[in-house]
DNA sequence: ATATTATATGAGCGATCCTTCAGGTTTGAC
DNA sequence: GTCAAACCTGAAGGATCGCTCATATAATAT
Protein backbone atom coordinates (compact mmCIF):
# COMPACT_ATOMS: atom_id res chain seq x y z
CA UNK A 1 0.00 0.00 0.00
CA UNK A 2 1.95 3.08 -1.58
CA UNK A 3 2.39 6.30 0.64
CA UNK A 4 3.47 9.70 0.04
CA UNK A 5 6.98 9.85 -1.13
CA UNK A 6 8.22 11.45 1.89
CA UNK A 7 6.98 9.74 4.59
CA UNK A 8 9.03 7.71 6.57
CA UNK A 9 7.26 3.88 7.04
CA UNK A 10 6.84 3.09 10.68
CA UNK A 11 4.79 1.69 12.17
CA UNK A 12 3.16 0.15 9.51
CA UNK A 13 2.01 -3.51 8.79
CA UNK A 14 0.11 -5.03 5.61
CA UNK A 15 -2.95 -7.03 6.02
CA UNK A 16 -2.95 -10.43 6.69
CA UNK A 17 -5.90 -11.55 7.83
CA UNK A 18 -9.38 -11.20 6.16
CA UNK A 19 -10.53 -9.30 9.14
CA UNK A 20 -7.42 -6.65 9.17
CA UNK A 21 -8.37 -6.11 5.16
CA UNK A 22 -12.05 -4.94 5.93
CA UNK A 23 -10.32 -3.19 8.80
CA UNK A 24 -8.30 -0.77 5.86
CA UNK A 25 -11.24 -0.43 3.57
CA UNK A 26 -13.27 0.75 5.94
CA UNK A 27 -10.95 3.01 7.24
CA UNK A 28 -10.78 4.37 3.66
CA UNK A 29 -14.56 4.38 3.67
CA UNK A 30 -14.87 6.37 6.55
CA UNK A 31 -11.79 8.95 5.23
CA UNK A 32 -14.43 9.78 2.12
CA UNK A 33 -17.42 10.25 4.43
CA UNK A 34 -15.44 12.39 6.80
CA UNK A 35 -14.15 14.64 3.94
CA UNK A 36 -17.73 14.94 2.72
CA UNK A 37 -19.70 15.33 5.49
CA UNK A 38 -17.51 17.58 7.35
CA UNK A 39 -14.68 19.42 5.03
CA UNK A 40 -11.23 18.88 4.97
CA UNK A 41 -10.13 21.44 8.17
CA UNK A 42 -12.29 18.48 10.33
CA UNK A 43 -10.61 15.55 8.86
CA UNK A 44 -9.09 14.59 11.82
CA UNK A 45 -7.93 11.00 12.52
CA UNK A 46 -10.11 10.36 15.86
CA UNK A 47 -13.51 11.40 13.67
CA UNK A 48 -11.71 8.21 10.70
CA UNK A 49 -11.73 6.06 13.73
CA UNK A 50 -14.87 6.43 15.02
CA UNK A 51 -16.39 6.54 11.76
CA UNK A 52 -14.75 3.19 10.59
CA UNK A 53 -15.72 1.57 14.08
CA UNK A 54 -12.18 1.34 15.28
CA UNK A 55 -10.05 2.94 17.43
CA UNK A 56 -7.25 5.64 16.48
CA UNK A 57 -4.34 2.96 17.67
CA UNK A 58 -5.74 0.66 14.86
CA UNK A 59 -5.55 2.83 12.42
CA UNK A 60 -2.16 4.09 13.33
CA UNK A 61 -0.93 0.09 12.92
CA UNK A 62 -1.73 0.02 8.80
CA UNK A 63 -0.64 3.86 8.53
CA UNK A 64 2.12 5.92 10.00
CA UNK A 65 0.25 9.46 10.08
CA UNK A 66 -2.85 11.01 8.55
CA UNK A 67 -1.38 12.04 5.52
CA UNK A 68 -0.10 8.87 4.66
CA UNK A 69 -3.61 7.37 4.74
CA UNK A 70 -5.27 10.24 3.31
CA UNK A 71 -2.80 9.55 0.06
CA UNK A 72 -2.88 6.02 0.29
CA UNK A 73 -7.09 6.16 0.26
CA UNK A 74 -6.98 8.25 -2.62
CA UNK A 75 -4.25 5.88 -4.78
CA UNK A 76 -5.95 2.74 -4.33
CA UNK A 77 -9.70 4.51 -5.27
CA UNK A 78 -8.28 7.02 -8.37
CA UNK A 79 -5.44 4.90 -9.74
CA UNK A 80 -8.43 3.93 -11.93
CA UNK A 81 -8.61 6.88 -14.04
CA UNK A 82 -5.66 7.29 -15.68
CA UNK A 83 -6.01 3.81 -16.10
CA UNK A 84 -8.77 3.85 -17.51
CA UNK A 85 -8.34 6.79 -20.17
CA UNK A 86 -5.41 4.69 -21.65
CA UNK A 87 -6.60 2.21 -22.28
CA UNK A 88 -9.56 4.06 -24.14
CA UNK A 89 -7.14 5.77 -26.19
CA UNK A 90 -5.15 2.46 -27.13
CA UNK A 91 -8.35 1.40 -28.15
CA UNK A 92 -9.62 4.45 -29.66
CA UNK A 93 -6.78 4.45 -31.86
CA UNK A 94 -6.76 5.00 -35.59
CA UNK A 95 -9.91 5.95 -35.59
CA UNK A 96 -11.85 9.15 -37.10
CA UNK A 97 -11.54 11.99 -34.97
CA UNK A 98 -15.51 11.70 -34.27
CA UNK A 99 -14.89 8.44 -33.08
CA UNK A 100 -11.95 9.35 -30.94
CA UNK A 101 -13.43 12.31 -29.41
CA UNK A 102 -16.87 10.50 -28.13
CA UNK A 103 -14.98 7.45 -26.96
CA UNK A 104 -12.66 10.06 -25.06
CA UNK A 105 -15.58 12.08 -23.33
CA UNK A 106 -17.38 8.77 -23.29
CA UNK A 107 -14.58 7.30 -20.83
CA UNK A 108 -13.66 9.74 -18.89
CA UNK A 109 -16.96 10.52 -18.09
CA UNK A 110 -17.44 6.96 -16.88
CA UNK A 111 -14.08 6.94 -14.65
CA UNK A 112 -14.79 9.94 -12.94
CA UNK A 113 -18.89 9.38 -12.47
CA UNK A 114 -18.59 5.84 -11.25
CA UNK A 115 -17.69 6.75 -8.17
CA UNK A 116 -18.64 10.29 -7.51
CA UNK A 117 -18.49 10.22 -3.64
CA UNK A 118 -14.57 9.46 -3.90
CA UNK A 119 -14.45 12.01 -6.66
CA UNK A 120 -16.16 14.64 -4.70
CA UNK A 121 -13.79 14.00 -1.82
CA UNK A 122 -11.08 14.31 -3.81
CA UNK A 123 -11.74 17.89 -4.68
CA UNK A 124 -11.81 18.34 -1.07
CA UNK A 125 -8.44 17.92 -0.58
CA UNK A 126 -6.90 18.77 -4.03
CA UNK A 127 -5.17 21.68 -2.67
CA UNK A 128 -3.05 19.66 -0.43
CA UNK A 129 0.59 19.37 -2.13
CA UNK A 130 0.96 15.91 -1.90
CA UNK A 131 -2.27 15.20 -3.12
CA UNK A 132 -1.71 17.54 -6.17
CA UNK A 133 1.28 16.05 -6.92
CA UNK A 134 -0.84 12.32 -7.33
CA UNK A 135 -3.03 14.29 -9.40
CA UNK A 136 -0.56 15.80 -11.80
CA UNK A 137 1.05 12.53 -12.14
CA UNK A 138 -1.79 11.16 -13.34
CA UNK A 139 -3.23 13.62 -15.21
CA UNK A 140 0.51 13.45 -17.06
CA UNK A 141 -0.38 9.98 -17.92
CA UNK A 142 -4.10 11.07 -19.57
CA UNK A 143 -2.93 13.76 -21.50
CA UNK A 144 -0.17 11.80 -23.07
CA UNK A 145 -3.26 9.09 -23.72
CA UNK A 146 -4.85 11.72 -25.42
CA UNK A 147 -1.53 13.22 -27.67
CA UNK A 148 -0.87 10.15 -28.81
CA UNK A 149 -4.51 8.88 -29.67
CA UNK A 150 -4.99 12.51 -31.47
CA UNK A 151 -1.84 11.90 -33.47
CA UNK A 152 -3.31 8.81 -34.57
CA UNK A 153 -6.51 10.04 -35.91
CA UNK A 154 -7.00 8.82 -39.83
CA UNK A 155 -8.61 11.70 -41.08
CA UNK A 156 -7.22 14.66 -39.13
CA UNK A 157 -4.01 16.17 -37.97
CA UNK A 158 -2.77 18.92 -36.04
CA UNK A 159 -0.64 21.63 -35.87
CA UNK A 160 -0.21 21.25 -32.69
CA UNK A 161 -1.40 18.41 -30.83
CA UNK A 162 0.43 18.45 -27.45
CA UNK A 163 -1.23 21.86 -26.87
CA UNK A 164 -4.75 20.54 -28.02
CA UNK A 165 -4.20 17.74 -25.59
CA UNK A 166 -3.40 20.20 -23.14
CA UNK A 167 -6.82 22.38 -23.83
CA UNK A 168 -8.92 18.89 -23.56
CA UNK A 169 -7.35 18.05 -20.11
CA UNK A 170 -8.60 21.12 -18.96
CA UNK A 171 -11.78 21.10 -20.54
CA UNK A 172 -12.31 17.75 -19.44
CA UNK A 173 -11.09 18.07 -15.76
CA UNK A 174 -12.27 21.57 -15.12
CA UNK A 175 -16.00 21.02 -16.13
CA UNK A 176 -16.63 17.72 -14.67
CA UNK A 177 -14.88 19.12 -11.32
CA UNK A 178 -17.18 22.32 -11.58
CA UNK A 179 -20.15 20.10 -11.96
CA UNK A 180 -19.27 17.44 -9.30
CA UNK A 181 -17.65 20.02 -6.93
CA UNK A 182 -20.76 22.55 -7.41
CA UNK A 183 -22.79 19.91 -5.22
CA UNK A 184 -25.22 20.37 -8.59
CA UNK A 185 -28.56 18.25 -9.45
CA UNK A 186 -27.99 14.96 -11.30
CA UNK A 187 -29.95 17.67 -14.06
CA UNK A 188 -26.58 19.63 -14.46
CA UNK A 189 -24.62 16.14 -14.67
CA UNK A 190 -26.79 15.05 -17.26
CA UNK A 191 -26.38 18.08 -19.30
CA UNK A 192 -23.07 17.88 -18.84
CA UNK A 193 -23.07 14.54 -20.40
CA UNK A 194 -25.16 15.66 -23.21
CA UNK A 195 -22.85 18.45 -23.93
CA UNK A 196 -19.43 17.46 -23.68
CA UNK A 197 -19.06 15.43 -26.83
CA UNK A 198 -20.47 18.14 -28.27
CA UNK A 199 -17.79 20.90 -27.14
CA UNK A 200 -15.12 18.53 -27.81
CA UNK A 201 -15.73 17.75 -31.44
CA UNK A 202 -16.62 21.37 -31.48
CA UNK A 203 -13.37 22.14 -30.78
CA UNK A 204 -11.32 19.27 -32.14
CA UNK A 205 -12.97 20.16 -35.87
CA UNK A 206 -12.29 23.74 -35.31
CA UNK A 207 -8.40 22.82 -34.72
CA UNK A 208 -8.16 19.94 -36.94
CA UNK A 209 -7.03 20.01 -40.92
CA UNK A 210 -8.52 17.24 -42.98
CA UNK A 211 -6.24 14.72 -44.52
CA UNK A 212 -8.10 14.52 -47.94
CA UNK B 1 -16.74 44.84 6.16
CA UNK B 2 -18.62 41.92 5.57
CA UNK B 3 -18.17 38.19 7.37
CA UNK B 4 -19.59 35.05 7.20
CA UNK B 5 -23.61 35.17 7.57
CA UNK B 6 -23.20 32.97 10.43
CA UNK B 7 -20.01 34.47 12.37
CA UNK B 8 -20.65 36.79 15.46
CA UNK B 9 -19.68 40.32 15.17
CA UNK B 10 -17.44 40.89 18.09
CA UNK B 11 -14.77 41.89 19.31
CA UNK B 12 -14.46 43.64 15.64
CA UNK B 13 -13.99 47.35 14.42
CA UNK B 14 -13.59 49.47 11.22
CA UNK B 15 -10.74 51.02 10.82
CA UNK B 16 -10.91 54.29 11.14
CA UNK B 17 -7.07 55.89 10.82
CA UNK B 18 -5.26 55.67 7.59
CA UNK B 19 -3.18 53.95 9.90
CA UNK B 20 -5.78 50.66 10.56
CA UNK B 21 -7.03 50.32 7.08
CA UNK B 22 -3.11 49.73 6.13
CA UNK B 23 -3.01 47.21 9.00
CA UNK B 24 -6.45 45.49 7.38
CA UNK B 25 -4.84 45.40 3.76
CA UNK B 26 -1.70 44.09 5.34
CA UNK B 27 -3.13 41.22 7.27
CA UNK B 28 -5.10 40.45 3.97
CA UNK B 29 -2.49 40.50 1.67
CA UNK B 30 -0.23 38.17 4.33
CA UNK B 31 -3.58 35.84 4.19
CA UNK B 32 -3.22 35.53 0.77
CA UNK B 33 0.82 35.02 0.94
CA UNK B 34 0.25 32.41 3.64
CA UNK B 35 -2.15 30.19 1.51
CA UNK B 36 0.04 30.29 -1.59
CA UNK B 37 3.75 28.94 0.74
CA UNK B 38 2.19 27.19 3.26
CA UNK B 39 -1.32 26.19 2.07
CA UNK B 40 -4.93 25.72 4.22
CA UNK B 41 -3.71 23.19 6.69
CA UNK B 42 -1.08 25.89 8.14
CA UNK B 43 -3.05 28.93 7.57
CA UNK B 44 -2.74 29.94 11.60
CA UNK B 45 -3.65 33.23 12.42
CA UNK B 46 0.18 33.81 14.38
CA UNK B 47 1.64 32.77 10.68
CA UNK B 48 -0.72 35.54 9.25
CA UNK B 49 -0.10 37.57 11.53
CA UNK B 50 3.98 37.76 12.20
CA UNK B 51 3.67 37.75 8.33
CA UNK B 52 1.56 41.18 7.98
CA UNK B 53 4.32 42.14 10.88
CA UNK B 54 1.42 42.69 13.92
CA UNK B 55 0.55 41.31 16.38
CA UNK B 56 -2.41 38.53 16.59
CA UNK B 57 -4.36 40.41 19.16
CA UNK B 58 -4.20 43.25 16.20
CA UNK B 59 -5.55 40.81 13.88
CA UNK B 60 -8.40 39.69 16.34
CA UNK B 61 -9.64 43.51 16.80
CA UNK B 62 -10.58 43.74 13.20
CA UNK B 63 -11.85 40.00 12.88
CA UNK B 64 -13.86 37.91 15.18
CA UNK B 65 -12.59 34.64 14.43
CA UNK B 66 -9.88 32.84 11.68
CA UNK B 67 -13.12 31.66 9.32
CA UNK B 68 -14.37 35.70 9.25
CA UNK B 69 -10.99 36.93 8.30
CA UNK B 70 -10.76 34.54 5.07
CA UNK B 71 -14.18 35.02 4.27
CA UNK B 72 -13.69 39.27 4.43
CA UNK B 73 -10.48 38.92 2.77
CA UNK B 74 -12.23 37.07 -0.29
CA UNK B 75 -14.84 38.81 -0.94
CA UNK B 76 -13.15 42.02 -1.10
CA UNK B 77 -10.71 40.29 -3.38
CA UNK B 78 -13.27 38.45 -5.67
CA UNK B 79 -16.23 40.73 -5.33
CA UNK B 80 -14.84 41.97 -9.11
CA UNK B 81 -15.15 39.00 -11.20
CA UNK B 82 -19.22 38.38 -11.37
CA UNK B 83 -19.48 42.50 -11.30
CA UNK B 84 -17.13 42.69 -14.42
CA UNK B 85 -18.73 39.77 -15.96
CA UNK B 86 -21.66 41.23 -15.64
CA UNK B 87 -20.46 45.14 -16.86
CA UNK B 88 -18.93 43.23 -19.82
CA UNK B 89 -22.34 40.78 -20.64
CA UNK B 90 -24.48 44.33 -20.51
CA UNK B 91 -22.02 46.04 -23.23
CA UNK B 92 -21.82 42.74 -25.22
CA UNK B 93 -26.22 42.67 -25.18
CA UNK B 94 -27.33 42.73 -29.13
CA UNK B 95 -24.30 41.77 -30.59
CA UNK B 96 -23.77 38.75 -33.17
CA UNK B 97 -23.05 35.88 -31.20
CA UNK B 98 -19.25 35.74 -32.21
CA UNK B 99 -18.90 38.80 -30.76
CA UNK B 100 -20.83 38.10 -27.66
CA UNK B 101 -18.50 34.33 -27.16
CA UNK B 102 -15.14 36.93 -27.66
CA UNK B 103 -16.51 39.49 -25.72
CA UNK B 104 -17.32 37.17 -22.60
CA UNK B 105 -14.12 35.11 -22.94
CA UNK B 106 -12.19 38.32 -22.74
CA UNK B 107 -13.48 39.82 -19.99
CA UNK B 108 -13.57 36.70 -17.82
CA UNK B 109 -9.88 36.15 -18.59
CA UNK B 110 -8.81 39.42 -17.41
CA UNK B 111 -11.17 38.89 -14.52
CA UNK B 112 -9.56 36.22 -13.67
CA UNK B 113 -5.71 36.64 -14.30
CA UNK B 114 -5.69 40.62 -13.10
CA UNK B 115 -4.71 38.92 -9.91
CA UNK B 116 -3.03 35.49 -10.12
CA UNK B 117 -2.10 34.82 -6.70
CA UNK B 118 -5.60 35.62 -5.33
CA UNK B 119 -7.11 33.36 -7.71
CA UNK B 120 -4.71 30.31 -6.45
CA UNK B 121 -5.05 31.69 -2.61
CA UNK B 122 -8.69 31.50 -3.77
CA UNK B 123 -8.33 27.74 -4.76
CA UNK B 124 -6.55 26.34 -1.61
CA UNK B 125 -9.34 27.40 0.44
CA UNK B 126 -12.47 26.72 -1.91
CA UNK B 127 -14.06 23.40 -0.64
CA UNK B 128 -14.14 25.23 2.49
CA UNK B 129 -18.33 25.31 3.06
CA UNK B 130 -18.66 28.79 3.63
CA UNK B 131 -15.96 29.84 0.96
CA UNK B 132 -18.02 27.74 -1.64
CA UNK B 133 -21.24 29.58 -0.81
CA UNK B 134 -19.39 32.48 -1.55
CA UNK B 135 -18.26 31.55 -5.27
CA UNK B 136 -21.91 30.04 -5.64
CA UNK B 137 -23.62 33.49 -5.55
CA UNK B 138 -20.63 34.55 -7.58
CA UNK B 139 -21.11 31.53 -10.00
CA UNK B 140 -25.17 32.18 -9.91
CA UNK B 141 -24.67 35.87 -11.33
CA UNK B 142 -22.37 35.35 -13.79
CA UNK B 143 -24.95 32.91 -14.99
CA UNK B 144 -27.72 35.00 -15.09
CA UNK B 145 -25.56 37.50 -17.02
CA UNK B 146 -24.53 34.93 -19.24
CA UNK B 147 -28.23 33.46 -20.16
CA UNK B 148 -29.38 36.66 -20.74
CA UNK B 149 -26.58 38.16 -23.25
CA UNK B 150 -26.75 35.18 -25.39
CA UNK B 151 -30.59 35.54 -25.63
CA UNK B 152 -30.14 39.10 -27.01
CA UNK B 153 -27.53 38.19 -29.76
CA UNK B 154 -29.44 39.29 -32.81
CA UNK B 155 -28.50 36.79 -34.92
CA UNK B 156 -29.02 33.69 -33.26
CA UNK B 157 -30.96 31.92 -30.32
CA UNK B 158 -30.75 28.89 -28.17
CA UNK B 159 -33.22 25.88 -28.01
CA UNK B 160 -32.08 26.26 -24.35
CA UNK B 161 -30.45 29.04 -23.48
CA UNK B 162 -30.39 28.21 -19.52
CA UNK B 163 -28.49 24.67 -20.42
CA UNK B 164 -26.09 26.95 -22.71
CA UNK B 165 -25.33 29.39 -19.72
CA UNK B 166 -24.29 26.27 -17.33
CA UNK B 167 -22.13 24.29 -20.02
CA UNK B 168 -20.18 27.69 -20.68
CA UNK B 169 -19.68 28.21 -16.61
CA UNK B 170 -18.46 25.44 -16.30
CA UNK B 171 -16.12 25.47 -19.12
CA UNK B 172 -14.92 28.86 -18.15
CA UNK B 173 -14.27 28.52 -14.42
CA UNK B 174 -13.36 24.70 -14.84
CA UNK B 175 -10.15 25.54 -17.98
CA UNK B 176 -9.12 28.66 -16.07
CA UNK B 177 -9.24 26.85 -12.41
CA UNK B 178 -7.00 24.03 -13.87
CA UNK B 179 -4.37 25.97 -15.33
CA UNK B 180 -3.96 28.69 -12.86
CA UNK B 181 -4.09 25.67 -9.96
CA UNK B 182 -1.96 23.44 -11.50
CA UNK B 183 0.67 25.71 -11.07
CA UNK B 184 1.31 25.70 -15.21
CA UNK B 185 4.05 27.78 -16.70
CA UNK B 186 3.05 31.14 -18.83
CA UNK B 187 2.70 28.75 -21.49
CA UNK B 188 -0.34 26.87 -20.85
CA UNK B 189 -1.78 29.88 -19.92
CA UNK B 190 -0.91 31.64 -23.24
CA UNK B 191 -2.62 28.75 -24.74
CA UNK B 192 -5.31 28.67 -22.76
CA UNK B 193 -6.10 32.63 -23.98
CA UNK B 194 -5.58 31.31 -27.50
CA UNK B 195 -7.74 28.26 -27.07
CA UNK B 196 -10.97 29.28 -25.17
CA UNK B 197 -12.25 31.80 -27.61
CA UNK B 198 -12.22 28.89 -30.40
CA UNK B 199 -13.56 26.65 -27.73
CA UNK B 200 -16.43 28.85 -26.93
CA UNK B 201 -16.99 29.83 -30.09
CA UNK B 202 -17.10 26.45 -31.91
CA UNK B 203 -19.64 25.54 -28.92
CA UNK B 204 -21.63 28.26 -29.59
CA UNK B 205 -21.88 27.54 -33.21
CA UNK B 206 -22.87 24.30 -32.82
CA UNK B 207 -26.01 24.81 -30.22
CA UNK B 208 -27.44 28.03 -31.98
CA UNK B 209 -29.84 27.92 -34.34
CA UNK B 210 -29.05 31.10 -37.01
CA UNK B 211 -31.66 33.51 -37.29
CA UNK B 212 -32.25 34.13 -41.37
C1' DA C 1 -4.06 -26.83 25.92
C1' DT C 2 -0.41 -23.78 24.99
C1' DA C 3 2.46 -20.65 22.55
C1' DT C 4 3.11 -17.48 18.97
C1' DT C 5 1.61 -14.18 15.82
C1' DA C 6 -1.66 -10.94 14.27
C1' DT C 7 -4.79 -7.57 15.42
C1' DA C 8 -7.04 -4.23 18.34
C1' DT C 9 -7.49 -0.64 22.10
C1' DG C 10 -7.95 4.13 24.16
C1' DA C 11 -5.92 6.96 27.87
C1' DG C 12 -2.58 10.09 27.89
C1' DC C 13 1.42 12.96 26.32
C1' DG C 14 3.18 16.63 23.77
C1' DA C 15 2.49 19.91 20.33
C1' DT C 16 -0.21 23.21 18.04
C1' DC C 17 -3.47 26.70 17.55
C1' DC C 18 -7.50 29.90 18.47
C1' DT C 19 -8.74 33.53 21.05
C1' DT C 20 -8.69 36.64 25.09
C1' DC C 21 -7.49 40.57 27.76
C1' DA C 22 -4.81 43.58 30.76
C1' DG C 23 -1.77 46.78 29.67
C1' DG C 24 1.09 49.77 26.43
C1' DT C 25 1.67 53.22 22.54
C1' DT C 26 0.21 56.60 19.16
C1' DT C 27 -2.75 60.11 17.44
C1' DG C 28 -5.55 64.02 17.63
C1' DA C 29 -8.61 67.36 20.02
C1' DC C 30 -8.69 70.87 23.31
C1' DG D 1 0.54 69.57 28.49
C1' DT D 2 -3.36 66.67 29.25
C1' DC D 3 -6.78 63.56 28.09
C1' DA D 4 -9.66 60.59 25.30
C1' DA D 5 -9.95 57.73 21.47
C1' DA D 6 -7.85 54.71 18.40
C1' DC D 7 -4.73 51.35 17.78
C1' DC D 8 -1.37 47.75 19.14
C1' DT D 9 0.77 43.88 21.93
C1' DG D 10 2.01 39.06 23.25
C1' DA D 11 1.79 35.85 27.20
C1' DA D 12 -1.32 32.70 28.61
C1' DG D 13 -5.56 29.78 29.00
C1' DG D 14 -8.18 26.38 27.00
C1' DA D 15 -9.27 23.42 23.32
C1' DT D 16 -8.02 20.37 19.82
C1' DC D 17 -5.43 16.95 17.59
C1' DG D 18 -1.65 13.70 16.06
C1' DC D 19 0.45 9.94 17.63
C1' DT D 20 2.35 6.48 21.09
C1' DC D 21 2.50 2.42 23.77
C1' DA D 22 1.44 -0.84 27.44
C1' DT D 23 -1.98 -3.97 27.45
C1' DA D 24 -5.89 -6.87 25.76
C1' DT D 25 -8.09 -10.01 22.45
C1' DA D 26 -8.38 -13.10 18.47
C1' DA D 27 -6.50 -16.31 15.24
C1' DT D 28 -3.49 -19.85 14.02
C1' DA D 29 0.06 -23.39 14.52
C1' DT D 30 1.74 -27.09 17.20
Amino acid sequence: MPVPPSALLKPRKTPRQARSSATVDAIFEATIQVLLVDGQTKLTTTRVAERAGVSVGTLYQYFPDKKSLLYAMLQQRLDGVPQAMEIAADQLAGNTLTVISDGLVSAWLAAKTRDIATSRALYAVAADLEIANLLNKGSTRIRAAIERVLISARDATFENAPSVADILVAILGGTVRSVIEGGAGPNLLATLRAELPLLCRAYLSVKARSVA
